[in-house]
RNA sequence: CGGGGAGUAGCGCAGUCUGGUAGCGCAUCUGGUUUGGGACCAGAGGGUCGCAGGUUCGAAUCCUGUCUCCCCGACCA
């Protein structure tokens, strides 16, 4: 559709704000009408939004057939069965429900099982790869929490991809083909945004970058290079090891913590409490935290007072399953035989596991094990055994950049994609294989894309806005241009309207005309909410002059032109915005 | 699941403490006056006050139970 009369069509706005919405972009969705709450998690999208979303998925189409990606589609109702084949029925997001004969289903949150079950016994050749396929479909993943309206729903429009391929190195080109893909269409739908490092998570893998819109909003803490386009979550981002300063504990009233002995602590329960009390500074301080893996089995991890455990990091390099638990303060006693804050790792029946920050540590002062009382001149090595110094805690703001350029700053984002390299985690376990040049019957190497397409339409809006409206990047603004037509009453100014109308679409310019009987100020105010990139005001009084308004909403900038000149003025404006 | 808050007209809310038979703004409909930044006047429609039970002559209001929603946290392919 290239025009819409709004008189004849249904489209509501509202003056209040939603009890439900706290952030910008939620409220004015809402607001605007285009979205609607059906139950929480779920929407129902409004005509204006279901534009801006064919948009969005129309560029990534584009983009993707670009790069040799097939469309298809896969059902939304998945057996239980491919789920089983993969050990992922239990997984919690999934929405499971069975059929009149009670067989188990469930609602697709992500489909790695159908794909690969798509491909397998008939995808049997090296010469038939490279393959990789995406659709755009409704996913449902049962969210524990759905909130800020799109972006953490229930129930999303989702864009996923897959791609096959025979070797390890192929399969991280296709990886690189998607990422490219991936800049193209971020770029295209005019997004401020950032490729981070990121954690693969459940869905396995060991190369992933997220695509993050910057938001303050943004749910994902992301640590970027002052210098570089160096840039990680901060879940994952690595920290390279630097010197500890020590000099705080020669100026200290302790002077020097070499002199083995113990000391009366009483009532120290943080590392601040006890930064305070010696005048050391906490980085030069050691914590000691308890914390079980998978089997229950306890263990230590030591790290600078200044730093916070990285759970995910720990995951990795103990290799445990799940991220370790941390002990509770019964299990603590029982295991140190004191209470927390004056616990240390000497003389446990506990492995020991540091940051690498502490390599450098000679002395250590730590809880004794004895409550109330702390230890210091404790060497590693001597009074307790470090099974390895590795990277554990959680990079900050103001740490060096892991790729050498520059320091990293935190910022805010909200994942709108993120590609995956597979490896053959779903291709083994579901015996997805082809026969390699020498014939011999190799798992697929896979990759999986997602993008959160209702996710990237409000991220558009949160980055896009003012305290009237939304202001719509032009790529995926529902129409190009919006006409108030101040006297709809008048037939000589809806002659003109249809006409001016025509002439836009001829120029592929799509037109909202607000024809309603409406007072102008309430025209104004819902064309500023809406936001569409060109407002054209039409009244009586400027049509006897001839003139004819333009804003261009990105700006708010207005200038007038003939009207028979409107066209091509519109056109020239309409290339301005952004 | 833990902590906090809230369910009263389509939306946003007051009324609940102190029980007396439901109200305001927006939206909607009718008539009129208006008409370049969310108009005004007059009138109208719309609510078993989340649900169930109890106390009471009488319950939106008090008691018990229950369901739902929102916020913070944990989770997040």
């Amino acid at each position: 559709m290239k025009k819409l009369f709004w008189s004849q069509g249904f489209h509501k706005t509202f003056k209040d704000d939603p009890a439900d919405a706290e952030i910008p972009s939620h409220k004015l969705l809402v607001r605007a009408g285009l979205i609607k709450k059906v139950a929480p998690g779920i929407f129902t999208y409004g005509p204006l939004a279901l534009r801006s979303i064919r948009k969005i998925e129309n560029i990534i189409r584009e983009e993707l057939d670009a790069v040799g990606c097939q469309e298809l589609l896969m059902p939304m109702v998945q057996p239980r069965s491919l789920w089983d084949e993969t050990d992922r029925y239990g997984i919690p997001e999934l929405l499971k429900f069975k059929n009149r004969n009670d067989q188990d289903f469930c609602l697709g949150a992500t489909h790695e099982e159908v794909i690969t079950d798509f491909v397998r016994n008939d995808l049997t050749s090296y010469k038939d790869l490279p393959v990789s396929l995406y659709q755009i479909q409704t996913k449902y993943r049962d969210e524990i929490r759905p909130r800020f309206g799109l972006m953490r729903g229930r129930e999303f429009i989702m864009k996923d991809a897959y791609s096959f391929d025979e070797s390890e190195e192929l399969a991280k080109a296709s990886y690189q083909r998607f990422r490219k893909a991936y800049i193209q269409i971020f770029n295209r739908l005019g997004l401020e945004y950032r490729v981070v490092q990121a954690d693969s998570g459940a869905i396995g893998g060991n190369l992933s970058e997220e695509f993050q819109v910057l938001a303050q909003i943004g749910e994902d803490l992301l640590l970027v290079s002052d210098k570089s386009d160096f840039a990680a979550n901060k879940e994952i981002c690595a920290r390279p090891y630097l010197p500890t300063d020590f000099t705080s504990i020669k100026n200290s009233k302790l002077k020097s913590i070499s002199e083995k002995k113990s000391f009366e602590t009483p009532g120290l329960a943080t590392i601040q409490d006890l930064a305070n009390f010696t005048g050391i500074d906490s980085k030069c301080l050691v914590k000691s935290l308890f914390l079980k893996d998978d089997k229950g089995k306890p263990f230590t991890v030591l790290l600078r007072g200044c730093d916070e455990l990285n759970p995910i990091k720990l995951k990795k390099v103990l290799d445990l399953k799940n991220e370790a638990q941390m002990l509770n303060d019964q299990e603590v006693l029982a295991l140190t035989g004191a209470t927390s804050g004056s616990c240390g790792p000497q003389g446990l029946n506990a492995p020991v596991y540091a940051d690498h920050y502490l390599k450098d540590f000679e002395f250590y002062l730590v809880g004794a094990n004895k409550t109330g009382y702390h230890t210091q001149g404790l060497k590693a090595g001597v009074d307790f055994k470090v099974a390895s110094y590795s990277d554990i805690a959680f990079a900050q703001g103001g740490d060096p950049s892991p790729d050498g350029h520059g320091l990293l700053k935190e910022v805010r984002g909200i994942e709108v994609g993120h590609i995956f390299y597979l490896g053959t985690k779903y291709s083994k376990s579901m015996k997805a294989i082809f026969q390699d040049k020498n014939g011999k019957t190799q798992p697929f190497e896979m990759g999986c894309y997602g993008i959160g397409v209702g996710r990237t339409m409000q991220s558009a809006v949160e980055q896009s806005h003012d305290d009237n409206g939304i202001i719509w990047p032009k790529s995926i603004a529902p129409f190009d241009v919006h006409l108030a037509v101040l006297d709809p009453k008048s037939e000589d100014l809806m002659a003109y309207a249809h006409k001016l109308v025509d002439g836009l679409n001829e120029k592929g310019l799509t037109v909202f005309v607000d024809d309603r009987n409406e007072r102008p100020g309430v025209k104004f105010k819902d064309s500023d909410l809406i936001g569409l990139p060109l407002r054209l005001t039409l009244g009586q009084k400027s049509f006897e002059q001839g003139q004819l308004e333009i804003l261009t909403r990105f700006d708010n900038q207005k200038s007038s032109c003939d009207l028979d000149s409107a066209v091509g003025f519109c056109l020239e404006k309409y290339k301005q915005c952004r």
